[in-house]
DNA sequence: TGGCATAAAGTTAACGGTAACGCAACGCTC
DNA sequence: GAGCGTTGCGTTACCGTTAACTTTATGCCA
């Protein structure tokens, strides 16, 4: 018998030396009519693409990684993926970085420190042209892998600390105190704080700060606080207000770590017949997409998600290319809606 | 002068070479304490590692790809990363292949087909180990693309065509079929659709298509449908309202292809005097998790992200080993809230 | 003690590209 | 028409790792 078990449709994938076999060019040809198209002949350029087209080429970047200076790779680390904190930052990096040719990988901690330091390393394994990572607060082990690596780092949506190369974000002690300073203008006094603060968020801890500075300096009471390590949601908002209500009967505004949970939040105090905002005020942050749609409109911080993810594409590419690093502040916006609205102030 | 320019700071990145040479051994003995450490004796492994730990090594698995079988690399592609319509699903999916060592390269679609192609071919160019998509209606460029890669492609969120390998997910005509089900089991007899149905989002057409089917057979009027082609927002959803209402005060009950657009439809209703859920019924999909804190609280589909994402993992990993190709469904659930829940029925 | 399986390490050759260099053929100038 | 720069392509040498062999050391049994 003749018949052999031959290739099963499982071709062997096309490589620069297939196309340039066909076409009857060395491999380095072939390669050029793809990396700068004008230094080979129109004329054979056109049957090379031809070749190409013909048998689907596509280029194996993990070789052109290797041997190349670039890998075309931009590791992305982010703390979370619930619920739309990061998303759209990751959505507009993305689309940015993809007009230059450059692929996002990744990765995710679940706000985990030793699962940051595994996924960094995991990450530079291969070797990204640069890494975004939100943050500037990680631990003294990610640092030095990082700086040790000396490809740009783009620290994202924190810029309060010691930032390792160039960051796009803002300041969340800020932010907690204009939380603060909002709700002493619109009559409030007696505070509270609510929302999940996982050991490593530091940004929830420094907008909480920022919130209990700014009381204190207006001389308020102190700031009651009622937290959980869990990740914050609506369930775990209403949880939280239900416990703080009981004990603290006297609360007249809560203050919130994300929107999510001042949506429970809301539910719970209206069970419990509280008006808001006139019994009592709610300010959150995130400016979650239905934060404008739950009832009353929640009061809350809106940061420029797609500004940071553009602004962070634009930084990467300019370090990339020599650029010095460089802290860039994005602005947010306190958007007052009914929720902070007291109308007897 | 017999100083020179010499390496400021940025050191040569260690290679096993670095390694192999430190400790004095062959490359090829620390690839395998590294591979296959039962093949190395405990003591020089040891040694190995403590050089490992030393320079800072971090594996090149842009060279490990090349060389070896696996890439490590799982493509995933969606088409929106924008509110949490697919995050959760990359989340469990990412955790998941972690524990594996898959590493996840994220690309998104945004509902454009020629970018689909363009991010698939530039995903293939990785030589990924596997690759999860959203959806099984792909132009015919991408299926041939992804026939011909011979990885194993799993095809995420919807079951209801032809599938390429393996799918997980569920059929999104049910879902729209339930959905008018639903309002009329609760009185509603005059549906409209509201809803962002881009060209490219086969999904959102098939639940319009089986909404309109079962209205059809239980004799209602026929399904007003009031859509656009941007994406999906609460902004949008209140404009379509409007407009909607305007020119056909008669209807009843009101489907919208996601939360995030009936958020916006509630808003607007408000505005407008009619009270939901007696004059007119809501009902959406994708329980965003905002959707039980809207007064009142909204109707939806809850699709199992977290099972999809879990088992499109698991079906990554069996179909890597060599497991068969097949279709698994995911449950979903209809959450009947207030929004639907007519008094006088 | 010789023979032979086994364990542990070394040797060599890819993997699929890229980059530096070399070398013809061509057109231009004087 | 000799000299010279330019254009267009081929040669060669890696990039860092893995896999298939080969070699050497070790133990075991007859």
């Amino acid at each position: 018998m003749e018949t052999e078990i031959t290739d099963r449709g499982a071709r062997p994938v096309p490589t620069l030396a297939s196309i340039a076999e066909r076409v009857g060019v060395s491999v380095n040809t072939v390669s050029r009519a793809l990396r700068a198209p004008n230094t080979v002949r129109p004329e054979l350029r056109r049957r090379i693409n031809a070749a190409m087209e013909e048998l689907n080429y596509v280029p194996n970047r993990l070789a052109g990684g290797l041997s190349g200076t670039r890998s075309d790779i931009v590791g992305v680390v982010v703390t979370s993926l619930y619920y739309s904190e990061f998303a759209s930052i990751i959505d507009t990096l993305q689309s940015a970085l993809l007009e230059s040719g450059l692929q996002v990988m990744l990765a995710n901690t679940r706000y985990n420190a030793d699962q940051e330091l595994k996924l960094v390393r995991s990450i530079l394994s291969w070797r990204p042209a640069a890494i975004a990572i939100i943050g500037v607060d990680h631990p003294p082990k990610v640092v030095e892998l990082l700086k040790a690596s000396a490809i740009p780092i783009i620290e994202m949506w924190d810029t309060d600390g010691e930032v390792i190369d160039t960051a796009v974000g803002f300041d969340h002690t800020r932010v907690g105190a204009a939380q603060a300073d909002h709700l002493i203008a619109r009559g409030y006094r007696r505070i509270a704080f609510i929302g999940s603060v996982r050991e490593n968020d530091r940004r929830a801890q420094k907008r909480l700060n920022g919130l209990e500075a700014a009381a204190a300096v207006a001389g308020l009471p102190q700031v009651l606080k009622h937290t959980a390590q869990q990740g914050g949601s609506p369930a775990l908002g209403e949880r939280l207000a239900f416990e703080l209500i009981e004990g603290h009967p006297e609360i007249d505004a809560i203050a919130c770590n994300s929107d999510v949970v001042a949506f429970g939040v809301l539910r719970a105090l209206k069970t419990l017949g509280k008006r808001v905002p006139d019994d009592i005020g709610v300010i959150a942050f995130g400016d979650n997409e239905a934060a404008g749609c739950v009832t009353p409109p929640l009061t809350t911080v809106r940061p420029d998600r797609e500004r940071i993810g553009k602004l962070t594409a634009e930084a990467i590419l300019a370090r990339i290319n020599g650029a010095e690093p460089c802290t860039t502040i994005v602005e947010w916006e306190l958007v007052a809606r009914e929720s902070t609205h007291k109308k007897n102030a």
